[in-house]
DNA sequence: CGCCAAATAGACCGGTCCGTCTAGTTCTGT
DNA sequence: ACAGAACTAGACGGACCGGTCTATTTGGCG
């Protein structure tokens, strides 16, 4: 790859986190990254092109951390399912508590632009997809009940995370984060009980 | 209230849940409510004090409906509690799933503008403290368990339904609210009894 | 070396942004 | 009836928007 358009993903994915889409103009992208006009038209086709493949990156590095966490055979698999989530969390505390890309440019266009809302919709989903098949190994090994609808469950983390990811990024603080956890899997681990 | 300041507050309430903040143009507000430019800069003094008391409205509505809900005495305390968000839903369902204000311009706003995120915030902080006080009934009925900590579980529970709405909104679909709720609900009810 | 595509560089464009300004109209109190 | 405030009305302005264009430099390959 290189390393002109390397560098405005870098500078994307942080300034999109930050600013969202619509108040990061190209301009300022530029200017933080340190890279003149031509250069960008000439890499992407234009700003939501941009944007777009800022995403598939941002998706690159979830599922490497998904395929690491969900494959850690030390580890039960609500066990892994956690530890990815909270290795997502100390991801968040470096980048200064801002939450979620997903989330945030999610809310953000979802209902302006259709593009952008499918995008963003199939990696959640996707996410919840992986997520869930570990939710089979654990109901396998009877961790979670027989009737348990996995991918609902999954899904169901995944959106409870994407709030807590919210108020995170209203309090700077991942205090949200923590007690989502720790209530999704008292919570499931309870119901194999019942 | 003037009709001509109430009808811009009411397109802003239309408008900044559809297409955020940044996306929405004061011009586009304007032709929308059939409404000159001089007469917004009368009655606000900025695009930012505008979206503020669009969120101020907004809130005398959710502050009606918890005050209906959550002191209705036919239901037991947790009954009312999820009648409020099942009335939300309701709500949602009237705007085409398009989420929650608060998530909305929460997300869009909250790194950029530190006035909205603070007001954001207590709102959200408003609605879960409105919830606590439903839950500590809840719990001197013995519905939750003497060591919840209330607060804690209302906070949860709005975080949890943003992060449904985020995903409603992204689906167009109420599903992912629905399980929000059936979750938590169960959940707590079966804290109480264990 | 010479050649051509890839990439860099930034001036430039029409359009829209938020906000100001002046002028005219309507309402209110006396 | 009249004065002054409240409000309506929209032209206007400087800044910035996303995107195009031409010119130049760089890099790989014959």
């Amino acid at each position: 790859m290189h390393t002109t358009k390397k560098r405005l993903l870098d500078a994307g994915l942080e300034l999109l986190l930050e600013h969202g889409y619509n108040d990061l103009g190209v301009q300022r992208l530029l200017r933080e990254a340190g890279v003149p006009k031509g250069s960008f038209y000439h890499h992407f086709d234009s700003k939501q092109d941009f944007a777009l493949q800022v995403i598939d990156r941002y998706m690159v590095d979830v599922h490497a951390g998904l395929d690491a966490c969900l494959n850690d055979d030390t580890r039960p698999p609500l066990g892994r399912v956690r530890h990815f989530f909270e290795l997502t969390l100390e991801k968040y505390r470096e980048e200064g508590y801002l939450g979620c890309l997903l989330g945030g440019l999610g809310q953000e266009l979802s209902a302006i632009d259709e593009q952008f809302r499918r995008r963003i919709e199939s990696c959640l989903g996707a996410i919840a997809q992986q997520v869930s098949e570990c939710l089979d190994q654990a109901k396998q090994r009877g961790d979670l009940p027989e009737t348990a609808d996995t991918r609902q469950l999954a899904d169901l983390l995944v959106d409870c995370w994407e709030g807590a990811a919210l108020r995170s990024r209203l309090w700077r603080d991942p205090r949200p984060l923590q007690t989502v956890l720790d209530f999704y899997f008292s919570s499931v681990a309870g119901q194999a009980r019942a």
